[in-house]
DNA sequence: ACGTTGACTGGTC
DNA sequence: TGACCAGCCAACG
């Protein structure tokens, strides 16, 4: 485990419920912008047993792109919709609305 | 050790 | 508007 998954999962983590944020917000926090692919796979790496909400983390788009690596894939929208994201063909609608940028909001 | 892939991003065509 | 290329880092065969 590199210590590049574990600044991922603590940035995830700081998320607060109702938001959510990208995985090149993450990699730019991380000061690795181009390194946005590297947070996907940690949230592929991500423990199961973890508390991590992989589901606040989103592409770019706002898409939950990686809605397949839930059990089941409907959980991830069925959780953002539960804290109050409005979710659209698997996009979130307010995504600029409830978007959480943890090198803005964390003031770094 | 090397080549491929991956839940990405930004830019160009 | 949609498709493709390059860049980045880590894991896997």
């Amino acid at each position: 485990m590199s210590d590049f998954f574990n600044d991922i999962y603590d940035v995830v983590l700081l998320i607060p419920s109702g938001k959510v944020t990208s995985y090149g917000a993450i990699a730019n926090y991380l000061g690795t912008k181009g390194s946005a692919r590297i947070v996907g796979w940690a949230m592929n790496q991500v423990p199961k047993n973890s508390n991590i909400p992989a589901h606040r983390v989103v592409n770019r788009n706002g898409c939950l792109t990686g809605r397949h690596h839930f059990n089941p894939p409907e959980k991830m929208q069925q959780l953002l919709e539960n804290e109050g994201i409005k979710i659209s063909n698997h996009c979130i609608e307010n995504f600029k609305t409830c978007f959480w940028d943890p090198s803005i909001e964390l003031n770094l």
